[in-house]
DNA sequence: ATATAATACCTTGCTGTTCTATGTATAATT
DNA sequence: AATTATACATAGAACAGCAAGGTATTATAT
């Protein structure tokens, strides 16, 4: 399967914030999960989480918390907020508004 | 309604296509086509159509012919090409595609 | 008559998001 | 002993969308 992973531009925020709605996880975690979730589809580079794990703590939507591990092994747990629940239940509208809009073009598609 | 906008990066292309599958149009035009037929969602600016025709023409997917009118005003109307039409199905298995894995984030979601 | 809005095209520069590439370090596997 | 997986991070390039600006004509409103 060939995609278009422009696609993903804009929408990957409401992806995390889901994640962490149901239970703290660290980056690398996040980046499995979201494989395994989506059956292989999404395939999240570490240049892209970070970053995007970095601005949505600095927007106050999660929290980011480190804990050491018994090997020694430092992770950084993300949880959400109360700011980033909300924050998630209107990504959620308006990503089911944009799919509407979309869909009004495309598809009374004939052609 | 508060718009994600972000969210029509990588999809206006699919959009663009699909229209000019259906009938040749002038960017002016386009714009308040895609505004009617999304009922008011879409809004491109012109900063945004006018590059991406451009992008479309080069890569070989539509094709622009200037139209004089009887006013002397001139219109430069898009065609789409077979190219165009290929591309154009493989967009839509895309967006479906797209929609299904960003679904199997979302829709498990009691939170 | 004059000002404003609508039509119709265009480009430049800014911003934000993603990706590639690179870096560090440890643990597990081959 | 070498490679892979885990786990974090950042810098720079690429790209799309937007705001803002420009040109020019026609239609509408004042």
């Amino acid at each position: 399967m060939v995609q278009k992973r422009e696609l993903i531009k804009g929408n990957s925020d409401s992806l995390l914030l889901c994640l962490l709605a149901q239970q703290p996880m660290y980056g690398y975690q996040i980046i499995k999960e979201l494989e395994k979730r989506s059956q292989g589809y999404f395939n999240f580079k570490e240049g892209t989480l970070y970053p995007a794990l970095h601005r949505l703590e600095k927007a106050g939507l999660i929290l980011g918390k480190w804990q050491m591990l018994s090997n020694g092994r430092p992770r950084r747990y993300y949880h959400i907020t109360a700011k980033g629940r909300t924050k998630l239940s209107t990504e959620r509208v308006q990503w089911q508004d944009f799919i509407n809009a979309v869909n009004m073009i495309l598809q009374p598609a004939e052609n």
